[in-house]
DNA sequence: CTGAAAGCGCTAACAA
DNA sequence: TTGTTAGCGCTTTCAG
């Protein structure tokens, strides 16, 4: 059988409150008796259980992490910086892959709710907003990651996605582009990457047609069939702007079944900087997500707020950055 | 507060014990008391404690799986198979990246045994066969997936890494190829993708050349640096086998860095079948693990093995298929 | 068919 | 400085 905290104080000569302290670090324990229960401890390869202390009211240490899906690129990526920090933290996180289906939503954060976790990061994506508001009635922490409720105060990390646009199509731009095509994800989020692609369409005294923005599900077969449409127009621009990695790689793929090259007769720019940037052909200019610093910044609200050192919440919003690869030049002349 | 079995109780006119029973479906309970208590159940919106339960010896419906890197497509794909197998059997995963460091192998086994886990899921990468030793000495069930240890009795899903590299390197010879090369990661399970490209060759005539192994580590640069290093020998390879699709996009490049291009100049075949493989340029012939059929399986194995249902340790080995894009083609007659 | 009561392993007053 | 004790919420004999 494992050790108990019964076995340890036993073999120690002392009581299972003295034991506990000194698990702890809490009250005041002499030295020596200190010394020797640390040493039955070791003796007896005691591990005190969590379980049961969590059931004494303490934390479980575990946080749920609600995503879209964890086979994403950009989500694993994401969830890899917060199980860091969390470990930094000394938390655990249990994974739970929504598929944007509120189903599952509910499922998972009532299964989480019955394990007691002590908190939750809910990243882009997630649907149900009536169970954030279930959440904070109860009183449960609760961070958001990669989107933002406006209606809601919590913590929340998110990126700038008005800058992020306006720095793709700037960057377009003043390459020399001046029909710019944007094909965005059906997702909320992207309402402002779309305002940033119009705002720096008008800075550059471009002018905004509306036949160049297209809207679809992230797949890289879509953002083919949307590049091959918007190709195939009558006039049809020289650049696309694709609100992910994912629809970006599908535009190279439709500019070249188009009998285009990238970027020599069509530049393409992305969002996200996912390793899917770095492998692709050619390498994609992206907006960078600050994947890293994100997800310890959720991670830290999150636990600040678990471990009731906090009086506010916070919303970060990080700036997004522009990388330059291969995927966009300027145009030929014509 | 959360309402407690108490709560249920009083509010039923029952007794906490009738409560359990009619939560767990054990006993017997007359039709009207179990209408009743479950109707108060639903008013109350109660939720049994799992940390409450697991404290009287019951599981807490946990699995921790460590793996050695969740941003790595091949293991994010992996995991999500699993999450979702668990996730239908009732257990939720907690994820821990490992970085192929013993450190930290070691800090989240002792972690999820404190918490309590119900069982252990580890892939491939793991380092720390003493480790699995002692949780099998402790009686927690462990199961491996995506490498087998062959020392060890174990719940275990791989797939046929000799028939995997068999496959890829038959199909480059059936091709009309003569001079394969190979470049491999540093692990172990690469060891009979290497036997099988060796073999391959023997059944096709050819002759194994040292020179044009190479092993390395699992990134694109490594991938990229040792393709160019092969192109460049006097009498360089038609085609390249790399084993796994990281490796194979780098030597992709390292090919075109070289002023080569794929299939026509160089061949170059993959391993996983990612969706890496899939974005490509070109699109990566590569050997598919059935990602999903292993999640599946090793789960339901260690699920088992978690309910004590089972008898013997099982060893799945699936096997792999050759997915034929267009990153292979027949040599040039020269 | 139902309930009383003894734990599960640990924490936190409160005493001593 | 250390120990006693009453829970935490649930399961499980064992009586009734």
């Amino acid at each position: 059988m494992k050790p108990t905290i019964y076995n340890v104080a036993e073999q120690a000569g002392v009581s299972i409150a003295t034991v506990s302290k000194v698990i702890n670090n809490t009250g005041r324990i002499s030295d020596k008796t200190k010394k020797k229960v640390l040493k039955v401890m070791k003796e007896l390869n005691y591990q005190p259980s969590v379980v049961a202390s969590a059931l004494t009211g303490k934390r479980t240490q575990t946080i749920g992490l609600l995503i879209p899906n964890i086979a994403n690129p950009f989500f694993a990526e994401i969830a890899r910086s917060m199980e860091d920090r969390a470990h930094e933290l000394g938390f655990s996180v249990v994974m739970c892959s929504t598929d944007y289906q509120q189903e599952k939503e509910e499922k998972y954060i009532s299964l989480l709710i019955r394990k007691q976790v002590d908190g939750f990061i809910l990243a882009s994506g997630f649907k149900s907003t009536h169970l954030i508001e279930e959440l904070v009635k109860q009183k449960i922490p609760v961070a958001l990651i990669a989107h933002d409720i406006a209606s809601l105060s919590l913590d929340t990390v998110s990126v700038d996605d008005y800058k992020g646009g306006y720095q793709a199509v700037s960057h377009l731009a003043s390459l020399g582009h001046e029909r710019i095509s944007i094909i965005a994800e059906e997702v909320r989020s992207n309402d402002d990457r779309i305002r940033g692609y119009q705002d720096a369409l008008e800075a550059y005294g471009l002018i905004f047609d509306s036949s160049l923005l297209t809207r679809t599900a992230s797949t890289v077969d879509a953002g083919k069939q949307e590049a091959e449409r918007l190709l195939r127009l009558k006039e049809r621009p020289t650049a696309i702007f694709a609100s992910n990695d994912i629809l970006a790689i599908g535009a190279i793929q439709g500019a070249r079944a188009c009998g285009l090259s990238v970027p020599e007769d069509i530049s393409i720019v992305g969002f996200d900087n996912t390793i899917l940037a770095t492998i692709s052909d050619p390498p994609l200019t992206t907006v960078a997500q600050p994947v890293h610093d994100m997800g310890r910044h959720v991670m830290d609200l999150l636990v600040e707020e678990i471990e009731g050192k906090k009086t506010m919440k916070q919303r970060m919003m990080l700036s997004p950055e522009l990388v330059v690869r291969n995927s966009t030049a300027a145009p030929l002349i014509r």
